[in-house]
Order: structure tokens, then sequence, then C-alpha cells
DNA sequence: ATTAATTTTCAATAAATTTTGAAAATTCAA
DNA sequence: TTGAATTTTCAAAATTTATTGAAAATTAAT
């Protein structure tokens, strides 16, 4: 297989696989262009090499940088600007973990523990149904919450490492 | 806070945690519904309590069943057939990291694989980033695939007393 | 077998999301 | 300053995804 074709390849799959992911397609792409550009690249690049207008690739690229997957790039003598995404799989990955935590399991947990203080009989079946469940998932994911922290902070050789022992 | 007042923002919330999450609104809803149903209930009951068509019950109640969240209960000397979601939330937790490894991430695994397999020198820049880039996504993702299925045979109370363990 | 109840399908419609592109804003070299 | 290069914005258009609802299929009681 060519690089050429290679490339094509995933990024078209790694935009199909962001879309699973709550990411928009071409979010997604673009960052995997980035992923696999060894030098940064600009806007117009990204245009070109995606085929999307520069609002489009203007708009996902500042989602990227929001996200902290890409950094813009100031290049001496250069007047545009470019960008280009962290290359370390184990930086991306705590960098997604800790951004979703943020943006959704926490809020997630705040609004479960308002949940569970209900009025009502607790041995009334619909009451005691709703409790557990609710209870029930917000402990589970207290206990998400609190190993995704150690992930986040773990160094990958140590945590990967680790595992791996763990998991024998 | 009221029980009815309680149960429709759990089920709004846990409708929009979903479509972060690559599952549609409704989709998510329903399984809400079903979590803090104590007793099975029909397509009809779905339909008047979310307000949605009995088509679109009866595709996304397909789903949950596909996905092995939901089942189809006969109750003797009914007619209807009724729906109970599996109420063990780490249950309902291995089961979708099964469904979606098996659906994304195994697919995945297998393409970077193929990728990694490409012509050219791979002194060129070009060529060594993609292959650093690829090669690093689907080593990480293998570690990841190999921790899941560990997840996924392991009981809750001994994956998660030992994690606490070793996340001390 | 007939028929009423129930479930399923799917083309049409509606809603939500993404993309475009041109105008406005910004930046910076001269 | 001026103005050319570049970036940003955002309303309109295009596309994708979800929903409806009525017809068809299925089921099961009589």
């Amino acid at each position: 297989m060519k690089l050429s074709e290679a490339k094509a390849q995933f990024i078209s799959s790694w935009g199909a696989f962001g879309t699973h992911w709550g990411i928009n397609r071409t979010m997604a792409q673009i960052h995997a262009l980035l992923l696999i550009s060894p030098d940064p690249i600009t806007q117009d690049d990204i245009m070109v090499q995606l085929n999307i207008s520069r609002g489009n690739v203007n708009m996902n690229t500042r989602d990227l940088v929001d996200w902290g997957l890409v950094d813009r790039v100031l290049i001496p003598g250069e007047r545009k600007e470019f960008f280009s995404a962290e290359k370390d799989i184990w930086k991306v990955a705590t960098q997604i973990i800790k951004e979703r935590k943020k943006r959704e399991l926490d809020p997630m947990l705040k609004l479960l523990g308002q949940l569970e203080k209900i009025d009502g009989d607790k041995k009334e079946k619909n009451v005691k149904q709703f409790v557990d469940t609710v209870g029930g998932i917000r402990r589970f994911g207290n206990q998400a919450d609190k190993m995704l922290d150690v992930m986040i902070k773990a160094d990958e050789s140590w945590f990967l490492g680790s595992l791996l022992k763990f998991f024998k």
C-alpha cells in the first residue's frame, strides 16, 4: 500500500471512529491529518488536503485547540499561523479523558447526587427503584472518576507497566 | 424534589449524556425510563411516558435489545410484550464495553495493523511519522483491548476491590 | 379460518447538525 | 496610517440523522 492511500484511509476511518464518540467527523479528520504530519501545517494546507472550507477548518481547529489536542505554532518569518498536534498517544488519551471527565462525567455525578435527595416513602417500589438506580450509577461513576484521576496524573510507563502486571 | 420531577430530570439528562457517547438521545431516554421502572413496561407505556411515536419506540427498543441492555419479557396472560432493563450497573457497563469493543475498537485495530504495512523509505519523515503514529495508536489500543477483556470477565467486587487497592 | 390486537417496516417528513462562503475583523509589514 | 494578508464570524444552505404514522405483517384468541 502506498503512503498516500494509507493516509487517506487513516483519516477517513479516524473520522468515522470519532463520530461514535460524540466528536464531529471533520474535527477527527483534521486531528488525524495533524497526527501524521511531521511538521506543523496551515489552515490552507488543511483546506486543500481535506477539501473543506476555510470556515470549517477554522472552527474545528479552534475546537481542537480548546480540547488541548492541538497547538498553534508560530514559525519565525511566516505570516500564517501553523497547527501541530500532540503526537504522544498517551498524552492524547489522558487529555481527552481529562476534558470529557470535566465536561460530562463531573456534571452528571453532581446531578445524580441531587436526584437522590427525593421526597417520598422509600418503601414504595417506584421510589425505591429510582433511588437504587440513581445511587448505583452515582457510586459507579464516582469509582470511575477516582480511577480516571489517577490515570490522568500517572506517567505512561508506570501506568501501563503496572496494569500489565495487574492483568497478568 | 418530587419523584415525578426527579424522573423527568434523570431521563432528560441521561438522554443528553448518551448523545456525547454516540448513542441517540431517544434510545438513552428509553433506557433511562426502563432503568427506573421497577416492573417491565410495554411499548405503549414508553410512548405515553416519553411522548414519542410507536415506530420510534419499536426501533429503539430493538436496538437496546441488540445491545444486550434490555430484555423482552413475556407476562403470562398478557397479549402485549413487555420490556425490562438490566438494573445492575456493573453489568450494564461491562455489556456496553463489550459491544463497543466489538463494534469499534476491534475493527479499528485490525485496520491500523494493515496501515502499518506501508511501502516506502522508513527514513523519509512523512513515512516515519505515519508509521510512528499508526503504530503508537495500535499498541495503545491493544493494551486497552486486553484491559477491557479482563474487565468484561471480571466480577464487580473483585474488580473494584482490586482497583481500590491498586490505586491506593 | 376469521378477526382483532399487536408489532414491524419504511417512505415521507421533521429536526438537528455540519458546512459553506462571503463579509467583517484583525494583524502586521511597509 | 494604509492596505494586503490572514483569520474569524455567522446566516444561509446542504447534509445527515431522527421521527412519524399509516400500511403491512405477524400473532394468537375464538
